[in-house]
DNA sequence: GACAATTTTTAGCGACTGCTAAATACCAGG
DNA sequence: CCTGGTATTTAGCAGTCGCTAAAAATTGTC
């Protein structure tokens, strides 16, 4: 019978149907759609029609789009995260920070998010932070990898990271447009790097 | 006293007006907007109103607005090439390459193409061909600074190339978020490449 | 000054946007 | 069964979008 409903809702970001299905359902196609049509195309009309609800419930489970992008931003980076700390327990820490880096559909995305956060201040803040705690955490596990097996480095960790990445962004961007210049040799040159950090 | 006016243009991308004034304003306006509000801001009624006209002239100088994006691109493209092949005649082409590659002006506008080429294949045409063009001249530059310096390289200058481009994005873009992890020792890296090719 | 091509404006169509108020459907606990 | 919170929909506002037809203004040419 229709209390007086929803007045005063959305305070915070974070909230009860925090975990609802639904949301997670409306996250999801907003990452694909800024993977295949680009941030322009994540609207909230067409992300009620892409998980089978209406347009209204965007704004029901988000206080904006703002706050829609940096939630997506922020799961994707806690994703990211996770991945990067299982690689913390495998004996090939090198390669599969590499891969990590060069993951052409990361980089997709990873694109989507910078010009993002060219006009919106809210997603820059969010990429910042996690940027360096990411950046951080590889160094880390890449770190704990040399010492635990006594491996004297030709090249400094934190560049290392930063080169593997630099080059693994442009690469699998490049690659998506159909450049190929300086790639092979690149690749080679990483690949060298990774087997020099060898047990 | 308006004869019949303007039926059936508009076949060519490049048409009687390519000179024009306004069309030269629009485009200026269309980089400006992107740079600072995304590609998402740059819509004919804004670049009219930052032009100082109506917004029906953009559709009578560009067909589509894929047209005038891939004209932006394609403007901007043919200027940096311009700046590189000047560096040719420099003594410091390893110097002006850096300096081309880490602009972060050029950065923002670059990530913004690579993101509109997520789903628009004319930019992502355009921005290939260009970017394998781009390459190739510094490329050349290189070499024949090196050829004329009598210089034996440390580093294949693909190699080189590419890297400059890879960390000179990165580093550029993440400097505008405020990110700083690993920029100073990639910059040292850079720099003692550059000092290993001195005459 | 007449004429014709070029440039620019006025007016508008149909579609889409973020967002809101209000109503309804759903579902658990008493 | 009833009550109250949660989830979802209906309906709509005010604004923007790309693009077009048509008219008007401007400019160059003879």
């Amino acid at each position: 019978m229709t209390r007086v409903a929803n007045t005063a809702k959305r305070q915070r970001t974070r909230q009860r149907g925090d975990s609802s299905d639904t949301r997670q359902r409306l996250l999801t196609a907003a990452e694909q759609l800024m993977r295949e049509q680009g941030y322009a195309a994540v609207t909230s009309r067409r992300l009620g029609q892409q998980s089978g609800v209406t347009a209204t419930l965007v704004h029901y489970y988000f206080a904006s789009m703002d706050d829609l992008f940096v939630s997506l931003y922020r799961q994707h980076a806690e994703t990211t995260l996770a991945r990067v700390r299982q690689a913390l327990d495998t004996q090939q820490v090198p390669q599969v920070l590499w891969a990590l880096n060069s993951d052409p559909i990361d980089g997709v995305l990873h694109v989507e998010f910078m010009a993002l956060s060219n006009h919106r201040p809210a997603v820059r803040e969010a990429m910042a932070n996690y940027g360096e705690v990411y950046r951080k955490i590889q160094h880390n596990a890449l770190k704990k990898y040399l010492k635990n097996n006594g491996i004297e480095p030709a090249m400094d960790p934190d560049l290392m990271i930063t080169l593997m990445a630099s080059t693994g962004l442009l690469l699998s961007l490049e690659q998506a447009s159909g450049m190929t210049f300086g790639h092979r040799k690149t690749r080679r040159f990483i690949a060298e790097l990774i087997d020099s950090l060898e047990a």
